[in-house]
DNA sequence: GGACGGATGGAATGTCTGTTCCACATTGTA
DNA sequence: TACAATGTGGAACAGACATTCCATCCGTCC
């Protein structure tokens, strides 16, 4: 049997340190060898450390660190830190640079590994509370909810505008030409809600809208690409998402995939009022014969 | 109902520093944004770095760096890394507790995983030549293209649209009353290109003016649940996507993200053209300053 | 039992890094 | 246009660090 020869290419934290010390162990004295021990399991007080908190970790002195160091071939300390250090940064790349480096397998391969990130990436940042806080805001009765989009989200917008629509009344998207927008926003009153999503380059009418909506007292979050985006100056809460593209054009997968946690979290919260809505549209749907099964 | 407090101690990278960064974005200047940026981009630059490499990475000077930490409520430049240190340590903790992050109860990580699940099958079933075909027929210029979509899938197909607009002309969607879709499809030629979306629960009127379509001789393309999907059955190639939903709704992050790669592939085999395109777009915003960095 | 060799940790040293101060540039304003 | 205020980077300074050297200790062999 031809066994697969450790196709698990992420490891331990420091592959080529752990080498070194393996091929070395046999010419390791005692002191030296309580401290190979703790650089193998705690690469980071090695990687962010200091020779002597190393070395009292390890109940040794300074100097025995640094012959280590020597004897496993690093140019002193510095170069055994430099090693870790760079084992652990491969380690916790953010996958979008790690596809890079292995020359672009297949084009479909690439845009999985891209879109796959961007959906980890976006969904792990984020964060309830504030989840919890808009999904509050966005229940509420009294309250009309209002999308705001940059051109290049405009579509991913239009969804999230749509799935919440079925869920709650008053929900619309902030589009058209520069009058009907400033209407819009100059009849917005306090007890509004906006979401706005706009990635970098943004679009100045966009940042420009919801610096007015803010000054109305409406209460604001951002979905954007950072805490300096200038919508998050702005806003409440600010939803960061990943869009690392394949293409030209940045992937709005990220983007999609926070709207749709947005709106299952509010059918959840809206549960007996969401689901006579769905029920409604069902009936109509029904009743027209507007759905087929095939 | 309790919601469970949602201990999820996961988080990301540099919560700590994100948070004090977007707090104080407001109050930074240029120099001291660009240090921010570096900071959020690239972590470890931080945490293994010195003040100066940070300065050189961000084009601007060591006093600059330090004093963004003083801003930020650090100790100086060693409070912010080791701040930073922190947090990367607990992100890279070895596997034994980042186990539970893709088993993840929780809410959010439910949706993680039905994401990521739904980009992988879509993309791993996505077949070479099927997509080379389209691209193909897509980048024609002699056809027109035509996308056609569900109600639950209009805001992403409206992005596909939006792209491919970017990319070529002659792009729409097939929208509105029944008359104006009629009409639309009366006016169809045999050169002409249809990518229709429709996911479960088809729409008649999408399936009907699809055959209706075919009958004028269009070249179709179905995006579609299942290859019995009554659109499979009226297109040359079927693409099929994983659209499984935490909410009341299905999810069309994998078709976004089928859509994201049929636009990338169009873009790499209009490359001139598209270029072309695009820079002219961007001309035409920087003479109207309608997009800004910050 | 004494002497030798290696191992070990403490102290001195020189380099490097973070910090602070100040002169210069840049922006906004009268 | 001139002035004021703020932003900005270079240079001096002080501290921390890795490195090296050396005295001490321990085990071993003669």
């Amino acid at each position: 049997m031809i066994r697969s020869a450790a196709p698990c290419e992420v490891a331990s934290p420091t592959v080529e340190v752990e080498e070194r010390i393996g091929r070395a162990s046999a010419t390791l004295t005692p002191a030296e060898r309580r401290v190979a021990e703790v650089v193998l399991e705690k690469p980071q007080l090695v990687a962010f450390g200091t020779v002597a908190e190393l070395a009292e970790a390890s109940g040794s002195g300074a100097a025995t660190v640094v012959r280590l160091a020597s004897k496993l071939g690093y140019d002193g300390f510095t170069g055994l830190q430099t090693s870790v250090q760079h084992a652990l940064a491969r380690q916790l790349r953010p996958a979008a640079e790690r596809i890079r480096e292995p020359a672009a397998s297949d084009a479909i391969g690439r845009h999985l590994d891209l879109e796959l990130d961007n959906v980890a990436t976006t969904l792990r940042a984020l964060d309830d509370g504030a989840l919890t806080d808009l999904v509050q805001h966005l229940a509420a009765p009294t309250s009309r909810v209002f999308v705001l989009s940059g051109d290049a989200s405009l579509g991913v917008a239009r969804q999230f505008v749509a799935e919440l629509h079925v869920l709650r009344d008053d929900v619309s998207l902030i589009d058209g030409n520069d009058v009907a927008v400033r209407r819009a926003v100059s009849l917005m009153r306090p007890t509004d809600v906006l979401v706005a999503i706009d990635l970098r380059r943004y679009d100045r009418w966009v940042i420009d809208t919801a610096r007015e909506a803010q000054t109305h007292g409406v209460w604001c979050t951002a979905i954007t690409d950072s805490l300096l985006s200038p919508l998050a100056a702005v806003a409440e809460h600010t939803f960061t998402v990943a869009a690392a593209g394949g293409g030209p054009f940045d992937s709005h997968v990220g983007t999609l995939a926070l709207a749709n946690v947005i709106v299952a979290a509010l059918a959840d919260r809206l549960r007996a009022e969401a689901t006579d809505r769905l029920d409604r549209a069902e009936a109509a749907w029904r009743k027209g014969d507007a759905l087929t099964d095939r």
